[in-house]
DNA sequence: TATCTCTGACCACTTACCTCA
DNA sequence: TTTGAGGTAAGTGGTCAGAGA
């Protein structure tokens, strides 16, 4: 029995999944083959789980005695798109106007601003008519009121919001009179919460969505570009951290499965040679696999089998035993994906 | 129609900065 | 007060698809 692992691109051989709805975005491809190289007339006799073979009908195929080597494969396919909740246009409780725009007015240059003159940073902030930006855009110069503490961060929020800001205003204003332009900048947590939220919206945003974004948030149409760039990132990377821990409890449980059944294999051969009569049974007794204590229908007789090999009926038991234990556990999951074991926590995409 | 060039979007990788324990 | 780790904004270079010549 070999046990095979790959990550990469999604495998193309296994032509039966159906993952038409996952192929859309090119992504963490996962392979898993379970192959069973027992089947052979000789035990020396092995076979790697790579061979590409038509793996059409797994129902119907583990029926079957020919099809002891198929290989139990696990694909692991990226995860359908975040659940998506509806978006909460423009409904943030920390859009409320607090009516100190007046005191808004900024002192210096405020990192988290859009510059002026700036707008026409690649060229994405030049208004269109059809820009649809005008119509909602949010005033962050609320946050820009002076005299705020950073000390009240945890009593009153909305204070430590403005401490926020303001440090950030005023580390701007420094850099400002040293003449140094700052390279990085911190989104406030309001920014980001707004981004975030329209993330959940799409993950991808047209230029129009960007340019929007960015009027609404006072960011440079680049700074939303880039901030969802990282956050496709960050999401990917999570789901692979997901993925290989999952493929880790997968690997342990076949290596667990596969030292079963090699002890298993190795007492019915001991039996056979204790016993080499026992053999010559009807067939029907003898398939019974001891572990899922499944009895095969054939009505080949052992001698018959005896003939050509001794093992096949147990590899068959085998088989169907790998092949059952994965049906098993991945009825009710995505069909997307192909998940023989418990299925791996999905909540990564936050 | 085929080919080439340009442009924009995206991604992977990396760097540099900021925050916090 | 210092320092190292982790998070993240931003830079860079490569690929790919679509538009236009």
């Amino acid at each position: 029995m070999e046990l095979g692992l790959s990550l990469g691109e999604a495998p193309k051989a296994f032509a039966f999944m159906d993952r038409s709805a996952a192929t859309g975005s090119k992504g963490l491809g996962f392979c898993m083959g379970l192959g069973v190289g027992l089947g052979r007339r000789e035990e020396g006799a092995e076979r790697g789980f790579g061979e590409e073979r038509d793996c059409g009908d797994e129902g119907t195929e583990r029926e079957g005695r020919g099809s002891v080597e198929r290989p139990v494969q696990l694909d692991l396919l990226p995860l359908a798109p975040v659940p998506r909740q509806p978006h909460p246009q423009m409904g943030f409780a920390w859009q409320v106007d607090h009516g100190n725009s007046e005191a808004s007015t900024t002192r210096g240059f405020d990192v988290n601003q859009l510059p002026l003159g700036d707008e026409i940073d690649d060229g994405a902030a030049i208004s269109s008519p059809n820009s649809t930006v005008s119509s909602f855009q949010m005033d962050f110069s609320i946050y820009k009121r002076g005299g705020a503490a950073a000390h009240r961060k945890d009593s009153d929020p909305a204070a430590a919001n403005d401490a926020e800001m303001e440090r950030a205003s005023s580390r701007a204003s420094d850099e400002e009179e040293n003449g140094l332009t700052r390279k990085k900048l911190r989104l406030s947590k309001e920014q980001s919460a707004f981004l975030e939220e329209s993330f959940k919206e799409h993950n991808t945003l047209n230029p129009k969505q960007k340019l929007a974004l960015a009027k609404q948030l006072n960011l440079r149409p680049r700074q939303v570009e880039v901030w969802f760039q990282n956050r496709r990132a960050r999401t990917k990377l999570k789901q692979t951290e997901v993925d290989c821990e999952y493929l880790k409890r997968c690997c342990e449980t076949l290596t667990e499965e596969n030292r079963r059944l090699q002890k298993e294999l190795q007492e019915l051969r001991a039996l056979k040679t204790a016993h080499p009569f026992y053999m010559q049974l009807p067939a029907t007794t003898l398939t019974m696999c001891p572990s899922c204590e499944r009895v095969a229908t054939t009505t080949t007789t052992a001698a018959a089998a005896a003939a050509t090999t001794a093992v096949p009926p147990v590899v068959g038991a085998v088989a169907q035993t790998a092949a059952d234990s994965a049906a098993k556990a991945s009825s009710g999951l995505p069909k997307n994906r192909f998940y023989p074991f418990p299925q791996p926590h999905q909540s990564a995409a936050s």
